[in-house]
DNA sequence: GATATAGTTTACCAAATGGTAAAGTGTTTC
DNA sequence: GAAACACTTTACCATTTGGTAAACTATATC
């Protein structure tokens, strides 16, 4: 199922654990926007968001292409379905012993 | 979908995006383990587990009880769900975009 | 062509992260 | 009860992270 490397992994799950780019990442879900357009709903500096997005970026969840003076962002979702496998994955090496544990219970009755 | 709050998500995330933890949930799919099982498989002094096993306990997706002098974790697979219907979510957002994007070129058929 | 706009680069900072070594605490076990 | 074991605490360290301000570059716009 998961096909990227653990690095990449490592560089997914971080990029998701921080609130400013997971917004981001939602944002993205409805379209590309410009990088102002990105940092508009923070009060934080141009460059604070560019670091967030060279974060997606290297996690592969974003990528951004340059026209004119501006930088628009978009989404990369075959990236957010590595994370969901690598936790089906988990779940799935998980589900067994419940499957196991009610088996035992329907026994015992 | 998502109940916990934002701040619970970036521990959540975060706790994953790292290659021991992530080997660590992997550890405890399969049953509970003490601090020194988990530390074995890594060239790690017990403090470093123990610092990446508060993490994940943080993040809820481990808990952990002393029996003797022996600490036991075990994973919490409610949490790993939090984090799969996050992303479901985002992905769901997403995916009309596609779809008008299908329906348009077949439109143009 | 002067000016505003959108982004980029550089230099810097405080706090968090991921690790170590060494000493201490509470349970077995012999 | 002495010794081994399984953790825990403390103190420390280097690096990364998430932010800033200020100066710079390239593209529109008037």
């Amino acid at each position: 199922m998961v096909k990227c490397f653990p690095q990449e992994l490592d560089q997914l799950f971080s990029a998701l654990g921080e609130p400013v780019r997971r917004s981001v990442v939602r944002s993205l879900a409805t379209g590309e926007k410009s990088l102002s357009a990105l940092a508009e709903p923070f009060s934080m500096t141009m460059p604070a968001v560019m670091k967030h997005v060279a974060v997606l970026e290297r996690s592969g969840l974003v990528r951004s292409e340059k026209r004119g003076r501006t930088r628009y962002c978009s989404l990369e979702p075959a990236r957010l379905k590595e994370a969901q496998d690598w936790i089906a994955e988990t779940v799935a090496f998980w589900t067994p012993k419940l499957e196991s544990l009610a088996r035992h219970l329907e026994a015992s009755e």
